[in-house]
DNA sequence: CTGAAAGCGCTAACAG
DNA sequence: CTGTTAGCGCTTTCAG
């Protein structure tokens, strides 16, 4: 800039303002600052702009695992919003890990993002990373998992639903003995669950306790997970299975158990993933919108970042969708019409 | 910083040169800064350190598709090793397009970072953006994809070996009819194109030219050139695919048509990708060691940024690996021992 | 319409 | 060991 404004002759100001195409300059002189600008190949310091006008166009995205591809999906719709909107991205993997997490927003805070969006893995009940969040007087948007009695913007599917809607399925598919391969106690975890629970005794249902397994969100230990409901007596005929990848690793191991899904046992899982329609099995599942989590938390983020006040807390609820595919289809799919019991918004 | 120098009564210089754990500041002072600081909550301002210092600490990632597994991977890699060395990491999706990547190399340098990792989606001999990061001394290293006639750094695989590899496998699986469902015309699409023909003429095999199809990397035009590949007259009896997508499609394609994978026909792909293992067909690939692509890379840009002088071009090339599962094992595998023309370093 | 002055929050270099 | 001076590259504010 300096450069620009010594071989014009004219002062650092004026450059400046022709730059960022202020009104107060006169068409002449702005043409001659931009051509210059050209000749000489600059390029605007977005450090230095930063540090000014404390702004840094810059926004934070934290998930629990980059190679799940629920959260890349999340990500991409996320990615796309914000580059429209002239925002920059930044994606940090918590790894599924508290603390990881934790640092990860003190970094991304550090750089001065203007905002987060947070799928958190946090435990539940731990809310201290949230009031930091708060006190620091950060825009953020929480999505996928909600945690409870907190008063903050959020997108995503209400859990139980998911749960229910699942469950209900197996159910619909004449399955008595339905277990749940769960999450982590994390709001997806037990929300799911919670779910699952209420549509057994909905429809009057009672499973021994030894039916909810699990622990872990992917498919090794969804595979370890089914190894040990399908040793039980009597074995569940239905599975409902925290998420995609768990329920991929499930279906392996009752493959490998020499048993066929779905007529022996049925599995289901939840997340929609872009690979779930190519399985062994291909997948039952429910999807949660994805992409659409990540577009619309962006455009919750930026009305935040953008607004002069800070906003009242918003919460945008997703209706999870039932797609049943080949790995939970025991019988002829009933005939279609107005009544059926989960097949609303259904593929 | 201002604050904590008043409050003691010191200078700012000395809060920071405590702050930074300085040498030349007495244990007592630095204590006193220290506490201060945190009972003020202070956190350094990144930015301004940054302009002051001109270095940022960050490092941009660009690659073709956040939602690939096999490039989640690779970041994974990436985002583990600079997050052990002190860098910070932002991704960026190109979307496998050539003008979109070069906008989002644009703002990470706008941005200030001190290095790139690039799979880049120019097409082949499109240099424009690599002479760019070339004069604007931006320490870069490409991966994955090596564009011809360039002396840059690298890390990834040989393409016309996964070619070679993969399509002598199906060789020796019996095939004899051998189709390829194509890549783009990158690096990686043509390399791999010549590394089936070379594997083709050193067996002795002729095909038509119709057995070559497809362009775009993912499953659903893996599924449409499949369908056209079904289509031919002599049908082929075995096809390597661009990439795992691509194969998940084309094994859509097959099993729909009625056919079984691998005794009618056997495919093969190339990555990896993480659920490879779980698809419809177990999916036979070529590994390509994605997560230590992304570590090597990190590595090998950390020691560019932090040399004085500008290293010459270094490349690593990784050992592609064929890992052979249900999609193309046509025959009881033979057994193990010396001498087996593609087993080196198979699962 | 143009420009001078002051500063964003921090640090390198050097002087005491 | 501590402090002073002079910026980093850009913008805001306000006076011409």
């Amino acid at each position: 800039m300096r450069d620009i404004a010594r071989d014009l002759g004219v002062s650092l100001m004026t450059v400046s303002k022709a730059l960022r195409h202020h009104t107060d300059i006169s068409e002449q002189t702005r043409n001659r600052v931009l051509k210059r600008a050209r000749e000489l190949n600059y390029q605007p310091n977005w450090i230095a702009r930063s540090l000014a006008t404390r702004r840094t166009y810059m926004v934070g995205l934290v998930i629990p695992d980059l190679m799940h591809s629920f959260f890349a999906e999340v990500a991409k719709g996320a990615a796309r919003k914000f580059d429209a909107l002239g925002y920059q991205i930044v994606i940090a993997d918590s790894e599924e890990n508290a603390e990881t997490e934790e640092r990860q927003v003190a970094l991304l805070l550090a750089r001065n993002v203007e905002g987060l969006i947070i799928a958190s893995a946090q435990p539940n009940g731990r809310a201290e990373l949230f009031r930091t969040l708060r006190s620091r007087r950060c825009p953020h948007v929480l999505i996928d998992r909600l945690p409870g009695g907190l008063a903050t913007h959020y997108v995503g599917c209400k859990d139980d639903e998911i749960g229910a809607l699942a469950t209900g399925h197996l159910v619909d598919q004449g399955c008595r003995r339905i277990a749940h391969i769960r999450g982590p106690a994390i709001p997806t975890g037990t929300g799911r669950l919670r779910g699952y629970r209420r549509a057994l005794a909905a429809h009057g249902l009672e499973v021994p306790r030894e039916y909810v397994v699990g622990r872990h969100p992917d498919d090794e230990s969804g595979y370890e997970a089914m190894r040990r409901l399908l040793s039980l007596e009597p074995r569940p005929d239905g599975v409902f299975c925290y998420n995609d990848p768990v329920a991929a690793g499930a279906i392996r191991a009752a493959l490998e158990a020499g048993l066929n899904v779905p007529n022996d046992v049925a599995i289901i899982g939840s997340g929609n993933v872009h690979y779930s329609d190519l399985l062994r099995v291909p997948l039952s599942t429910i999807d949660q919108s994805s992409y659409m989590i990540g577009e619309t938390a962006a455009e919750l983020l930026i009305q935040c970042i953008e607004a002069k006040r800070p906003l009242r807390p918003q919460r945008t609820f997703i209706q999870p969708r039932l797609v049943a595919r080949e790995s939970s289809r025991r019988r002829p799919p009933p005939p279609a019409g107005p009544g059926r019991a989960y097949s609303a918004g259904c593929c």
